[in-house]
DNA sequence: GCCGTTTTCGGCCCGACTGTTTTCAGTCG
């Protein structure tokens, strides 16, 4: 799939024109054109190859030609004018804080700036600041920008952010005079990592809220504290994270909220909308010339526009904006919808939890089940449990559960799918299972794709965890043909795993989507391993619902009689395909 | 470069902030 390298060399085009000072609406397309390619799910070869690429929106003539170039040749005349005369180190000062293409393009023009070295000795001798429009509190300003890079990680998991941001939020209710306050930005759109962590309030007296803000006990660093915006960097372990706080007056809170947690993307449209019916949008309301139709809600603002109130996971002008239109939003998956997690582990793999222990959590999390999945025997770095062990756990279970009313635990397993891609237990104990996982811990590039299909294929499989490896701080994942395992996944009538825990989130939204399009169901584990782990489902939930997915799309949507059901029917099946 | 039941040319989101200016350009979200 070449989609995101067609859509790097977009952004690295819109970059490059930037710097050469052809601002405007040529850089704006390709940026579009770049993000489009990015969201789109489908393989953009297949797209071309279908003769479908005109009928993109935002995808015009140009463009067009310019993916089928390179698709055909490997190469894009377009990019390498873009880039002549140019190097490719140039376009990364355009990452710093402060810098744009116009400062960029004068900084190489006249003092020969080449890339952040560069940028550093031009501060460092002075000559920057004899650069004009160039005075010295922006060298001052460019100087910490570089400061704050070296040492601030560019996005942080949402994992993170929601901490830091569930605790900024209770510490902001302590305010005086503060009203509704929220998360914003990109962690209220739940995407799995996020830049800045943006919170909004209201309330009478913004200067006192946000006095309050930059006194936070965490703050090391206030980098503003006005009447309506206040801006510090919190110290978490090692790490220093800049946390954004708006306070805007009650009234305002809707359009406000709606304004800050974007997407951009969905912003533009929306209010390039409101201009085609003569109104005007902004963070302070949706007016008619001078007359304020709506700002108190986000609902009355979508709802002047025409249109219902659209989750913020969908928020991203990925057609949603087009469906609430016609008044055809998906019913999304919610929280409440989850009525068990699949893949929990326990002290006899390597998780910290008893039996005991986890069950009591996932009943306080109102659950009506789990499905226990320790490790097998492969997994000897997991302490993976051998035949005899998962045997006795299987017991442990089942006595457990004569004790329980009203919840009921899943015996389960992560079973490894070895290097033939058989399985790590024989078929009869699997047999004895409720709910089997099929997982890939080792030999990442040995077939993997072959492996997945063939545990997809054994009756007793219900999902595969984690399907594409990857750790979202650390690495990419495995070499498979995911495209492939769905198809599989689809001809078997089996689940893929959503992984809930933060840095794995995987599948990912795009992959998420097009195992729906193939009516491939999800199930949600959140791979639990110690006592707070089970609420990463939230992370699960969110991703979930950034993939559009609904509560039909999901296996642990169901009761526990009507998932196990399920298997137990369906192995009855397999058992009478096997007799003649 | 994209787009169009007003347009195939002339539009293309909106406001705040900052720092540099003496009326505005650049950058950001």
């Amino acid at each position: 799939m070449k989609n995101r390298e067609i859509a790097e060399l977009f952004e690295r085009i819109a970059d490059a024109l930037e710097v050469k000072g052809e601002t405007g609406f040529k850089v704006v397309a390709y940026r579009k054109g770049a993000r489009i390619l990015q969201d789109m799910a489908e393989d953009v070869e297949a797209v071309a190859r279908e003769g479908r690429l005109g009928s993109v929106p935002g995808i015009g003539e140009g463009l067009a030609k310019k993916i089928r170039e390179y698709l055909e040749t490997g190469k894009m005349a377009k990019f390498a004018e873009a880039m002549k005369g140019l190097p490719e180190s140039l376009l990364g000062l355009l990452e710093i804080q402060g810098l744009g293409g116009k400062t960029v393009h004068l900084m190489h023009e006249k003092l020969g700036v080449k890339d952040i070295d560069g940028l550093k000795r031009a501060i460092a001798d002075g000559s920057l600041a004899g650069l004009p429009g160039m005075g010295d509190k922006k060298v001052d300003n460019l100087r910490r920008a570089l400061e704050a890079r070296e040492r601030t990680a560019e996005r942080v998991s949402i994992c993170e952010a929601a901490v830091i941001a569930d605790e900024v939020i209770a510490y902001l209710r302590k305010a005086p005079g503060v009203g509704r306050v929220s998360a914003a930005g990109s962690l209220r759109r739940m995407k799995e990592t996020v830049g800045d962590i943006d919170i909004l309030a209201c309330g009478k007296d913004g200067s006192k809220i946000i006095r309050h803000f930059t006194r936070h006990p965490g703050a090391v660093r206030v980098l503003a504290e006005g009447g309506t915006k206040g801006s510090v960097v919190i110290r978490t372990g090692d790490a220093e994270r800049q946390v954004d706080l708006r306070v805007v007056a009650e009234r305002e809170y809707g359009a406000a909220l709606l304004y800050f947690t974007g997407s951009k993307a969905h912003n533009i449209k929306l209010r390039g909308l409101a201009k085609e019916r003569g109104l005007k949008i902004s963070e302070y309301g949706v007016f008619k010339g001078d007359k304020r139709l709506a700002s108190r809600e986000e609902e009355d603002c979508y709802r002047v526009l025409g249109m219902p109130w659209i989750p913020p996971e969908m928020r991203e002008d990925r057609g949603e904006i087009e469906l609430a239109l016609e008044n055809r939003l998906p019913r999304l998956l919610e929280a409440a919808d989850i009525k068990g997690d699949l893949h929990v582990h326990t002290r006899a793999s390597d998780g910290d939890l008893s039996l005991g222990e986890v069950a009591g959590l996932a009943r306080k999390m109102g659950y009506s089940y789990i499905a226990i999945c320790d490790h097998s025997r492969s997994v000897t770095y997991a302490r993976g449990l051998e035949v005899e062990r998962l045997a006795a756990e299987i017991e442990e279970i089942e006595a457990f559960n004569r004790t329980l009313r009203g919840f009921r635990v899943l015996k389960g397993s992560e079973v490894d799918i070895l290097a033939d891609g058989s399985l790590d237990f024989p078929d009869k104990l699997l047999g004895r299972l409720d709910f089997v996982v099929a997982a890939i811990h080792s030999g990442f590039k040995k077939n993997v794709t072959e492996r997945m299909l063939k545990a997809l294929a054994n009756p007793h499989v219900r999902t595969i965890a984690h399907p594409t490896g990857r750790l979202i701080s650390r690495r990419g994942g495995y070499e498979v043909d995911l495209d492939r395992v769905i198809d599989g996944a689809a001809r078997h009538g089996k689940a893929l795993e959503l992984n809930a825990y933060f840095d794995r989130l995987d599948l990912d939204e795009l992959n998420l989507k097009k195992a729906k399009s193939k009516g491939v169901r999800i199930s949600i584990g959140t791979d639990t391993h110690f006592a707070d782990g089970l609420a990463m489902m939230r992370f699960g939930v969110g991703i979930a619902r950034r993939a559009w997915l609904e509560k039909g799309d999901v296996l642990n949507t169901l009761g526990a009689d009507e998932l196990v059901g399920r298997t137990a029917i369906r192995k009855e099946r397999g058992k009478r395909a096997r007799r003649p």
